[in-house]
Formats: structure tokens, C-alpha cells, sequence
DNA sequence: AAGGCTATTGAAAATCATTTTCGCTATTGA
DNA sequence: TCAATAGCGAAAATGATTTTCAATAGCCTT
């Protein structure tokens, strides 16, 4: 799922969920700040997938449902929020948003799955010089570079 | 699933896939060649999903059965011959393997789903330059960009 | 502050793409 | 030619995500 075109991307800024929720008629919860808060406290950048953010959730002792985690994510992405990733291996994972210009890219070694975040100002210009030329509006892009990470190198010989 | 960086990725020559197949232990069978032949006579560049591969052989009559086309898209991932995309919207999509510098990357409209292809030799430097300055032994990139295509824009108002 | 409308929740069932199991068949290499 | 076993199809299993539904809670109006 991806954001709505129209709508801006504002975070960092103490609560302003029910603000930004209600704007578009959506229901602030505690749920959905909670959510939130676990991206807001883990690094610039860090993403996590559902499983993370349930159990997460479940090590602070709060009990929240698969269902409630999903339906947020995707209330967040709309709102701008967040961004969704398709990394690799059939889940998906989510970040905090950030600034168009500012967007990161990843490196995915395919044997551990570990993941490394490089930014590139390249990529957004080439999305963005891409996408108008044939029309488009521009959402995000995303580069991901597939690879085999030094100590699964050594390891495989 | 990533091709195994060992090995080349041969294609667009007549009764190449038996001699690859079995160079790696693999068999020749007639459901691979006919997956296979789906991509060579499509476009260059079209990719194609499984539920997509079970239907087009259909039409033209030949009976296969799903788990017959997952695991030949996999042997023929990991022997380079194909490339796994992740398009969008938990599906993978797979298109023909191309040499390395000639990797194209894709437009995704996230409204209608269109996906329109393009190339830029600037993704493949960066995507090198980043993963040998980390020490990861490249296999491939992927770049994608989301955005609303033209038409859907006017439909949106 | 109270009340109604309805978005949101949790639990469980349902989906959907993909993977695995298993008995049978077909390909490869000796 | 023939045995060993990779690959096949059908059906069951899996795993992530989505939907259903009755109960609850947030937001707006009064």
C-alpha cells in the first residue's frame, strides 16, 4: 500500500497522531500510538514487520491483536506516517517516513538477511526525473540492492 | 530468491536450458522448457507471475500444475536465467535475467497497477559502488518507483 | 457532561500466494 | 538397457495478511 498522494507526511512532533488522524477522519487510539511510538523510538530508519512490532508490544506487557497491527500500519502509510518496504522473503516491513530528498536505500544480504541502510541523493533524482517524464506523480522509490554480506562470504567459503 | 553468484546467466540461445540444467544437477523437463519459452517469446523485460505462467500455458493448452511452476522459477532463479521482482502487493513477479549493466528498473502505478519499465545505467554504479564499499558480493538491484500514472490521475480528479 | 453515531478493537475464521508431502513417472548417467 | 532419483501432479499444509462480527470506545453535537 502506498501513501495518499495528497496528504503530507509530518511526524516527530508529540502528539500530533490524533491530530493528523482526525484530519482525514480516522479515530485516534492507543493502540495507534503505541505503534507508533515503537518506530519512534528505535533508530532513524529501522524497520519492522508485524511479528516485531506484536511481540514488541508483548515484551512492554501490552496485548494487541494481529489484526489491530495491521489495520494501523495501513492507516499510517496513507497518512504518510510510514513507508512500506518490500525488502524481501514475503513480509512486509515498515519505517518511519521521511522527507522525499531524504529517502534511504538498502542492501539486503540474501544468505542472513541482515540489512543495510546507505542513502544516495542520485536514486530520488533519477525517480523524480523518471516519473514526470512519463507523467506520473511521484510517491517514493525504492532501491534495494541484493548481495552476499562480508561474513556470509567467509562462511560460504 | 537470489541466483547463486557463482554462476553465469545464459540465455536467448535454442536448447540452452538442458546443457544448464544439467550442468548443476537439475533435469530437463518440458514444463521448464515451456516456462522458460513463455518468457523468451514475450517482450523483452515482461514480467509474469505464476497464477499468469498457469494461465497462459493453459490457453494454449498445456496442463501444469502450480507447485510444477514455483519450483521451476526457483531452479531457473538460482541458475540466473530468471529474475525475481518484487513488484508490489504480495506476489512475486519474475522477467527474463539480463547481463548486469543492462538491468532495467520499473514504474509502478500504485492505482491501476501498471508498471512501466525504464533504464538508467545510474542505479547499477551506484548499486555497485555501494555494496563493494561495504564488501558485499553484488547479485542484483532493484529499483522501483511508485507514483500515479497519468490516466489514473485524471480519473482521481 | 451525556448520548448517539460509527470507527476500531480482539478473536476467530477466511484468504491468498506459496510450499510441502507423497506416490508415481520420466530423465540421466552408467 | 536399467537403476537411481529428480521432478511431476494433486492435495494438504503453511504463513502472512485480511475479513467478519459482536462488543467497545472516540468524536461530535447538544
Amino acid at each position: 500500500m502506498q501513501p495518499d498522494p495528497a496528504l503530507p507526511n509530518l511526524n516527530q512532533e508529540p502528539e500530533l497522531l490524533k491530530t493528523v488522524l482526525n484530519k482525514e477522519g480516522f479515530r485516534f487510539t492507543s493502540q495507534r500510538q503505541k505503534i507508533l511510538d515503537l518506530f519512534q523510538s528505535a533508530a532513524l530508519g529501522h524497520h519492522l514487520n508485524a511479528e516485531e512490532i506484536h511481540q514488541q508490544l508483548l515484551d512492554q506487557g501490552e496485548k494487541i491483536s494481529f489484526s489491530t497491527i495491521y489495520r494501523a500500519l495501513h492507516v499510517m502509510v496513507r497518512l504518510g506516517l510510514l513507508q512500506e518496504l518490500e525488502l524481501a522473503e514475503g513480509r512486509k516491513y515498515y519505517e518511519l517516513n521521511t522527507p522525499f530528498m531524504e529517502q534511504h536505500h538498502h542492501l539486503v544480504c540474501v544468505h542472513c538477511g541482515n540489512v543495510e541502510e546507505f542513502e544516495d541523493a542520485t536514486m530520488s533524482q533519477v525517480g523524480s526525473s523518471e516519473s514526470t517524464s512519463r507523467g506520473f506523480s511521484l510517491l517514493n522509490c525504492q532501491f534495494t540492492v541484493y548481495g552476499i554480506c562480508p561474513s556470509c562470504q567467509s562462511l560460504l567459503g
